[in-house]
RNA sequence: GGCCCCAUCGUCUAAUGGUUAGGACACGGGCUUUUCAAGCCUGUAACGGGAGUUCGACUCUCCCUGGGGUCACCA
């Protein structure tokens, strides 16, 4: 049987990062054992419908390279479906549950409850105060079956309930073992409720079974609806799937990762700068690590060494900087050609225009330094402009004033007669530099440092070669000029 | 509160009865060096507690404690 696993949101509009790593792990498992990953979409809720929420949700999985083998995607802007097991929108498969309810209800499985959700609400406040576990009462359960016939026909609003049987109820989760619970707890859940929309319990096990998913990989806060889900299958006479529920993602705190204390959607952290491949290797981590001694991983390597069983039972507090760290890595490792496709549309979105030859060198000789995309903003202003600085950083700390200005006119008389081709290559004026120094029997520091900070106006930043061949031989010689003015 | 799940450095984790308890982030020191970053070396830092089982427990069992999740016609 080949593998089939889903990930199955409510389109609320954004993805959370739980979700991308709940995500992540339907795609590796379903790539690694070469089967087939499902997107389904569970919107039967209607008062939470967010209007083209599923449109963001699919450009979002795009962007982090996640998009399904089956389900909803986008084709032109337009959300269509592929697949065989369809439809994948869960509003579009009413019939499908309204079928199935009857067979339960045809079966005794299921009861019609007619109880107001005043009487319910106190009957919850009434248990609440007696100590006692919130179930229903089964208030719907007795009564006489003529009754429940001439209410029905009368179209008088009900909901259908789950009976759950006497007994228990275990199953086996791949990461946390069996877990059994005493069906005495087990509430008798609303399946389909009175709009005539099936709730989760409902559509999730028939979709379950319908789409032939063969691993179930949610967050935790599934498990204890579980075991209504597995008396489902009993009563359909269906096997269950493999469950796997993932450790929860917490804020520092400790508690269920919550927007109160940070971003949690995917796209808040794409906008502030971070890399797709960087959440992801991220994330990935957060429950789960393949090797005891790497931390950067490509996706392959993580499809080749995902193993389920592998997986953390406790959950994992969301460590920005450890993210930050990991961005960098990635930000690192790029090309300054791709960097610079990275990082212009930060560039425009602040509204700063940066020659493309500039800003490819500004990506080389800068990104070791940067975090985020977003870094690159404060970054080009000193390449773009003359940066105003306090001219005393320009003195070196084993320097007094006479000597830097000395060594700057020194600099900048050799390199003036320097030919401009030296310029196309930082080791060319590195050695240039260098050569000036050896010859005039200078120390480097004395000259260095008042051409770096004449070129960058920080007292911190790349280095004079670096900076003179990214800013070229005009600027490089306006700056100098600039700087032994103002000292 | 009932039920369920969980428990190694501050954080992410390795270890599956025998290790000086390893790695990574963060933090501190050093090397390199004109500065910063990167890189390299290095330091501080953990098995929640108590009973067992065993020649021997981070590893197995039980209890306690602590943390979390869940108790909707939401998913």
């Amino acid at each position: 049987m080949s593998v089939r696993t889903r990930f199955a949101p409510s389109p609320t509009g954004f993805l959370h990062v739980g979700g991308l790593r709940t995500a992540l792990y339907n795609y590796l498992l379903a790539r690694q054992q070469f089967g087939t990953y499902i997107l389904r979409i569970e919107d039967t809720d209607r008062e939470r419908f967010v209007p083209g929420a599923v449109e963001s949700l699919l450009r979002m999985f795009e962007r982090v390279n996640l998009l399904p083998d089956e389900g909803p995607r986008l084709a032109d802007g337009i959300v269509t479906q592929t697949g065989d097991v369809g439809p994948y929108v869960q509003s579009e498969r009413l019939p499908i549950y309204a079928e199935y309810a009857k067979q339960l209800l045809g079966a005794g499985a299921a009861y019609a409850c007619f109880c107001s959700s005043e009487r319910l609400d106190g009957l919850r406040k009434q248990q609440e105060i007696a100590k006692l576990s919130t179930k229903y009462d089964r208030h719907c359960l007795n009564l006489p079956a003529e009754e429940v016939l001439r209410r029905l026909a009368v179209n008088e609003p009900h909901v259908l309930r789950l009976r759950v049987p006497e007994g228990e109820t275990s199953f086996r989760d791949e990461i946390r073992g069996t877990i059994t619970i005493n069906n005495a707890e087990v509430d008798d859940q609303v399946l389909m409720k009175s709009d005539g929309f099936p709730t989760y319990h409902m559509a999730v096990v028939v979709d379950d079974h319908l789409m032939k998913i063969t691993h179930v990989i949610r967050g935790e806060e599934w498990i204890s609806s579980t075991p209504k889900h597995v008396i489902l299958y009993r009563l359909f006479g269906w096997d269950a799937p493999l469950f796997a529920h993932l450790p929860l993602l917490l804020n520092p705190d400790k508690s269920k990762l919550s927007k109160r204390q940070g971003d949690v959607a995917v796209e808040d952290y794409l906008a502030k700068g971070y890399l797709p491949e960087a959440l992801v290797n991220f994330v990935a981590l957060l429950g789960f690590n393949p090797k005891a001694d790497q931390e950067i991983y490509a996706i392959d390597e993580l499809i080749e060494l995902f193993d389920l069983t592998k997986i953390n039972k406790s959950g994992a507090v969301f460590d920005q900087a450890k993210l930050n760290w990991m961005n960098g890595q990635y930000i690192m490792r790029k090309t300054a050609t791709e960097l610079v496709a990275l990082v212009r549309p930060f560039l425009d979105a602040a509204g700063k225009t940066v020659d493309a030859a500039l800003l490819e060198k500004i990506c080389t000789i800068e990104k070791t330094r940067m975090e985020r995309l977003t870094d690159i903003v404060a970054i080009v202003d000193a390449y773009v402009s003359v940066p105003t600085f306090d001219p005393a950083i320009l003195v070196w700390k084993k320097a007094d004033a006479a000597d830097s200005r000395a060594n700057l006119v020194g600099i900048r008389d050799h390199l003036s007669t320097v030919d401009e081709t030296v310029w196309s290559e930082i080791a060319m004026v590195e050695s240039s530099i260098k050569a000036y120094i050896e010859a005039k029997g200078l120390s480097n520091g004395n000259v260095l440092w008042p051409t770096r900070v004449a070129l960058s106006g920080r007292a911190a930043s790349p280095s004079p070669f670096e900076l003179a061949w990214a800013l070229g031989k005009d600027e490089t010689m306006r700056r100098l000029a600039s700087a032994i003015v103002e000292i």
